[in-house]
DNA sequence: ACCGACGTCCCATTAGGTGAGAATCTAGAG
DNA sequence: CTCTAGATTCTCACCTAATGGGACGTCGGT
């Protein structure tokens, strides 16, 4: 789960340390003291002090009432800021407030990055268990229906960039878990219109999704519906994905996506 | 607008660079390119040149197609931990939705720190204006309603506290200016159970906030509606508070936070 | 009162970061 | 196409800035 160790040719050491020290408030469910974070770090308490100093003065870390540190919430303003530039997900939050009434599950709305989506927005109904997803999370391409409907209409080379760097990780027994199964799916996805997860990142989870599309035709994020499969069922998928092709229609014109040319109708006709 | 030199006791000066180069990134509307950052922060440009190659392996910078930087996504994922403790957020929206429904305004969530309010989450009416404000943004306490209604309901001790921290920069003429100004507003704010921003943070900008207390009776969180002068005119004030005192209330209770005890009224009734 | 765990602070040592500058790449002009 | 200016990438000897050993203070438990 953890990220592996943050090698290359670019090293400053102090930044390395500042963000494990975050990283370690970050995973940690409570707030951690300094001899918890220096042990976990193997750092000297006096430095993983300094740091925790310095973090705290940019508030990147913040104290609570009984001396412990956690995430502060400056990063929570940079976070925003670094996903302003997407306004994508401002446009496209009434869209998914509707596909959500619509088909009573929550929607998802996640960008790709490198081998990964990342969700960037959620929307759940109003009586439904919570999901474990968090904003701000990610997931490997592989094995949710978002990362296949993007990677399924990226051009052909673009596509082949992101498919050698995933590992196929496996969650579930049903993880696609080679090149050729995920090739084969992209174009079975691509003929449908839509892609599925078929529990393939979690037991009992089904998933559909479809690209959001640009001018120019190319993926630029996806939006999904998930639910259990008990209610998620095979018969139902295509008139969700109605749904979903409604919706994603609908944001790319609130994007300002001129929907012409042909191409456009490849992702669109179910 | 932009904050002094980090000075302090505690000095790692890698981080303090690595932070004002996400800093100048997070101002800048348009990526920027290595030559520019090292520019504006007076770095050489080989040292400015590590620094974004780290922040890039660590994906808190992004390159663009162009070649230039911008905040990576992975401050999102950090920004998004960082309020998680906070579910409030997830909680309240809901409630805030409805709040908007009723109210036809926008409105927004926001906590207390140091001496600033941060907005954690706004949302708007379907048809409306886009307003400026930015989720993750702060401003400071004294010119805004939500501020206000937090810190008029705060421990006198803890409100000393802040509003010995308080700079009292003016924004507009309105703009309350002294502590002692503050304080006859925020005597004011506790007898009638709501605070008012009348164009004090911005021309023409009117805000009413209550905030949101949690099982202690101690203040959290507040929200608000915020709307263009005209609209959200003296005369309706009591009623849209209305709408508030009914939406915190309704947070509350999801919070788990037992409305119990004779304080719990003070701040509920009109 | 004593002990142990934790946080804060100081300072001499040296590992780690710095920046001059050379090498390489890129884009635009001629 | 070549030339040139500007930006980016890379290298390395120097020296500053970060390190961590350790002393001191504080709190809570026995």
């Amino acid at each position: 789960m953890r990220d592996a160790i943050p090698q290359g040719t670019y090293k400053v050491q102090a930044l390395d340390r500042a963000f494990a020290v975050l990283d370690l408030l970050g995973e940690s469910e409570t707030p951690l003291g300094l001899a918890q974070v220096a042990a976990s770090l193997q750092l000297h308490k006096s430095t993983a002090h300094r740091f925790l100093m310095v973090l705290e003065r940019h508030r990147m870390v913040e104290r609570t009432s009984n001396g412990k540190f956690r995430l502060g919430l400056r990063l929570f303003d940079f976070g925003n800021r670094a996903i302003e530039q997407y306004d994508l997900r401002d446009r496209a939050q009434p869209h998914l407030r509707r596909l959500v009434a619509e088909t009573e599950e929550t929607a998802h709305l996640a960008l790709l990055e490198a081998a990964r989506v990342i969700y960037i927005d959620k929307i759940e109904p109003s009586r439904a268990v919570r999901m474990i997803t968090r904003i701000g999370a990610s997931n490997p391409v592989h094995c949710t229906s978002v990362g296949k409907a993007i990677l399924a209409f990226l051009p052909q080379e673009r596509a082949a960039e992101v498919l050698k760097r995933i590992r196929f990780e496996r969650t579930t027994h049903r993880t696609i878990a080679t090149p050729d199964a995920l090739r084969t799916e992209l174009e079975k996805t691509r003929r449908r219109g839509y892609a599925v997860d078929d529990e393939e990142l979690e037991e009992g989870l089904r998933c559909i999704a479809v690209p959001v599309l640009d001018a120019q035709r190319l993926p630029v994020a996806a939006v999904s519906v998930s639910g259990p499969s008990f209610r998620v069922t095979a018969q139902k998928l295509p008139a969700i994905a109605n749904h979903l092709l409604q919706c994603v229609r609908g944001i790319s014109t609130d994007m300002g996506y001129v929907p012409s040319g042909r191409a456009a109708r490849a992702a669109v006709s179910a």
